[in-house]
RNA sequence: GUCGCCAUCGUCUAGCCUGGUCUAGGACACUGGCCUUUCACGCCGGCGACAGGGGUUCAAAUCCCCUUGGCGACGCCA
């Protein structure tokens, strides 16, 4: 039997990161089953979708890097067809129409609360003659159409991939409702029938469907059909161990946000991995393709997990350890994947250069690369790496004042010597430029912290970053002479 | 309220099924130090948990029961 999952989102208008890491699972399952993953998306509520809506779900999915092999399909398209199937039922005795109103519902709802029992049929429609049925349907009656619950003992058995064997009595299940008065199709009936129509052998989802999962074996065995295996997902919760709602806790449950705040892709997959699953293994970081080859369904946590994030902590706005992963990931991909996000980066700053994809290349690549690794995300090269790209920088003042102006006499006269050995250095690599300091520093008789520290202010106006060689080659001869001129003229200035 | 599920460091978790190797392992965070002429990385160390109570057993984080706590579902939403 060959594996087909599927992920079937509504589209509320943003990817949840709860619905992210059930297509994240479903993902991980279907590539390493070596099966297929569909996307369907469930657009029935019809009011609430608009295209806008299902494109954040597909653009959010993308940029994660889960890929779906079919789809995606509309909900919204079979529909008509699902009444057929729900009337098919009905005259198969399997299913009734139910014309009570949803006063009158609500009545026996009510008094049977009274009795502290829960609402399970109303038999008066429940065991209507079908000839009956027919002709007050056909005088235009509105009804519901609902699902006959076995009513004699026994139960519903299935065994969950993650929660093992889950048991309902049928005495605590209603007769649901498949069909509206409207006519059109509920959730159950729906994903029941999409679910055959796509032989989706494997459902997995979230925990908040579990309770449905009884009612819907009934309607796959109505309907002549196998149920197909099932897995639920625990929940995330906030750290404050709700149910995670962006209503309530803003935009960390948004995908969307972790691409806008500069999270990789596979960071954020990463991250969204262990969270309710791990291979068992000390392995924190993993790529995509050694998720796919560990991945194991059943090694899913029962309980639920937190998302531990502050709201309006600027350095907190999501899990710590999300965050750290993207640090982790800055250094580990490819160059290539960090060089256009840097571009992009520098371009909203005002600081990208053309010159930069032509004859300065490899200035640009060697720069990006030696700042990467001690950025936490994407968004940070302008900031932080702005006296490479522009003259126009801070300096920092209380460095300024701490370490470099005590010296400053010395300073005033070593500074431009050394800055111009450097610039006449022929080689200009990491070990030459070390070489000349270190042989300066001791014919002068500084010391060596001194000297860089000041040289480190005068071409970034930072005080800590790069090594310093780095720093000098990506400054160049030019800038390393005319910010040293610059610096010394302004700040150690008689 | 009813039904169901869950329960190991602050957080993510390993261990639980197949009791002993667990004076409970790892990661994030916090923290001491090392490395480094800066900062980060990295490395070494520290802090820190079996919700509580009863059983069963020579032995329980692991099995059973109860309590407590948390969560979910209870729609003519999905």
């Amino acid at each position: 039997m060959t594996v087909r999952v599927r992920f079937a989102p509504s589209p509320t208008g943003y990817l949840h990161v709860g619905g992210a890491r059930t297509a994240l699972f479903n993902y991980l399952f279907a590539r390493q089953q070596g099966g297929v993953f569909v996307l369907r998306i469930e657009d029935t509520d019809r009011e609430r979708h608009t295209p806008e809506a299902i494109n954040t779900i597909l653009d959010g999915l993308k940029w994660m890097g889960v890929e779906w092999d079919e789809g995606p399909f509309y909900q919204s398209e079979t529909l008509a067809e699902h009444k057929e199937w729900a009337h098919r039922l009905v005259r198969e005795g399997k299913a009734y129409r139910c014309f009570a109103t949803t006063e009158e519902l609500a009545q026996q709802r009510k008094a049977l609360e009274a009795q502290k029992k829960a609402w399970r049929f109303d038999p008066r429609w429940r065991d209507l003659m079908l000839e009956e049925s027919d002709r007050l349907a056909g005088e235009g009656k509105p009804f519901t159409v609902r699902f006959k619950t076995p009513q004699e003992a026994g139960s519903v058995v299935f065994e969950d991939l993650v929660y093992g064997r889950v048991e309902k009595s049928f005495s605590e299940l209603e007769d649901f409702a498949l069909l509206r008065p409207d006519g059109w199709p509920l959730y159950n009936l729906s994903v029941v029938i999409d679910d055959i129509r796509m032989t989706i052998s494997h459902v997995i989802r979230g925990q908040d469907h579990i309770n449905n999962t009884p009612k819907q074996i009934l309607l796959y065995r109505a309907f002549g059909h196998e149920p197909p295996a099932f897995a639920h997902l625990p929940l995330i919760m906030a750290s404050d161990r709700s149910k995670l709602s962006k209503r309530k806790h803003g935009e960390v449950v948004s995908v969307t946000t972790y691409r806008d705040r500069g999270f990789l892709p596979e960071a954020f997959f990463n991250f969204m991995a262990l969270l309710g699953w791990n291979p068992g293994t000390e392995q924190e970081v993993f790529t995509k393709e050694e998720l796919v080859k560990v991945f194991d369904i059943r090694r899913t946590n029962k309980s639920n997990a937190v998302f531990n994030f502050s709201e309006g902590d600027p350095q907190e706005w999501t899990d710590k350890k999300a965050l750290w992963m993207n640090a982790q990931w800055m250094s580990k991909v490819a160059l290539d994947r960090i060089l256009p996000e840097a571009k992009a980066d520098l371009q909203k700053a005002g600081l990208w250069d053309d010159a930069f994809e032509g004859a300065k290349k490899a200035w640009f690549e060697f720069t990006i690369d030696t700042l990467r690794s001690r950025l936490h995300n994407l968004h940070e090269f302008a900031a932080l790496g702005r006296p490479y790209f522009t003259d126009e920088f801070a300096m920092d003042d209380a460095v300024l004042q701490k370490k470099v102006l005590p010296n400053k006499e010395v300073l005033r006269t070593l500074l431009p010597e050394i800055a111009a050995l450097l610039a006449a250095d022929p080689d200009f690599t990491l070990e030459s430029l070390e070489a000349i300091v270190k042989e300066f520093g001791e014919k002068k008789g500084i010391k060596l912290g001194i000297l860089n520290a000041a040289l480190r202010l005068a071409l970034t106006g930072q005080s800590a970053g790069p090594g310093i060689f780095h720093v000098i080659i990506m400054v160049g001869r030019e800038r390393l002479m005319s910010r040293v001129a610059g610096f010394v003229e302004r700040h150690l200035g008689i």
